[in-house]
DNA sequence: TAGAGGAGAATGAACGTTCACTCCTGCAAG
DNA sequence: CTTGCAGGAGTGAACGTTCATTCTCCTCTA
């Protein structure tokens, strides 16, 4: 397989036609998964040329990677907007599980593809860098626990352990949520998350 | 394309040959995936035909929808016996927590197969009918979170919630245990046990 | 008119499935 | 006992389909 760089220079990253590649491709691959979205359907869906994808993206893998990461970003930045340091570990740790379910159900393509993203080779990948430290930014949650470690108010566990035991079922539930399966109001979020708090706190 | 039935008689489904196939699948898909995993491979991993695998599997969805109906009849079994009816709420749902666990860890293979099913086109439909109701056994877990419930000893929430609370974070540990991430010690293993009866209990 | 941007047909690789064939076993006739 | 035969088991080359990627040609616009 050839090694070629991509022909096209930083500045036409952001045209219009671009964001209908990566829409397009958010629509279907969340949708019907990853081999419901061939590059023929991407660009019908996208009102483009097969071809024209590629004067955008060098590969498929490259599209699909791109899209993760601009969706990353957009959840990083809206979980930490908001968040007032001078609350207790509790109240923060409410707030943010809050916000990171609300913005999940909210956004369920997002969701959804950011799923089929982690449950997928390349989001293997990205775990073990993630958890083998690779990646060193601590994000906003990793950082609450190891402050509420260290004040005694949190379990003395493994970050991962705690992190378990709030992600995975937040993301199961709002899995099955966005599924159609269960239907979560507020007062089940609520409790919820109380839930997941009863677990981690000392 | 043709609706064709499977010219075996019940007789003859379990042969030297088909144990093969089966475990030679399990082996590909739990390494490589689904798509690590073509008929080609299987066949020469089982050290048949590609033409023989399809005498004793109408096609490939059937073969692994039945490798997953054996494996889960594995786990199930596996999850009752042992089981104390008269110890208390609590210890039960340590007890069968730990042999999930244990199971899990010890079967890596079936794990990473388990999970793979769950997380494609397959597993979505049956998670769809398990909670929908239209497979209408509860299990083991099930039937305790409902005494629990009943009891006040376990908060009052859907039984979907508590599942969450439970299944989800032992399964996410376990997998980042299988893929070399984490190390599951006993004690680690107790403690996040304990975290998760801490989550559900009232 | 030149040149970039775009479209979609062409290409080749990979896959699940089929099928014409061989091999083997058991058995009945001679 | 030998021979011939029937048919099930097993094979793997070949087929048709699908897909990502490339290629060629068209269409604007400057």
């Amino acid at each position: 397989m050839n090694v070629h760089s991509c022909k096209l220079r930083d500045g036409m990253k952001r045209t219009a036609k671009r964001d209908d590649i990566i829409k397009a491709s958010l629509d279907l691959i969340a949708e019907h998964g990853f081999h419901g979205a061939p590059i023929a359907l991407i660009a019908e869906k996208a009102g483009v040329g097969a071809g024209t994808i590629y004067r955008y993206f060098d590969s498929k893998d490259v599209l699909i990677a791109e899209l993760y990461r601009e969706l990353e970003e957009e959840i990083v930045s809206t979980l930490q907007e908001g968040c007032q340091e001078e609350k207790s570990v509790r109240d923060r740790y409410i707030f943010m599980c809050r916000k990171l379910l609300e913005y999940l159900i909210t956004h369920p393509l997002n969701f959804r593809f950011m799923e089929q993203y982690f449950n997928s080779p390349y989001g293997i990948s990205l775990r073990r860098d993630k958890i083998i430290g690779k990646r060193d930014e601590r994000n906003a949650f990793e950082r609450l626990f190891e402050e509420g470690i260290s004040r005694q108010v949190l379990k003395d566990l493994p970050v991962y352990v705690l992190a378990a035991l709030t992600f995975s079922p937040i993301v199961s539930l709002v899995r099955d949520h966005t599924l159609g399966l269960i239907n979560l109001d507020g007062d089940v979020i609520a409790k919820s998350i109380d839930a997941c708090w009863d677990g981690i706190k000392r």
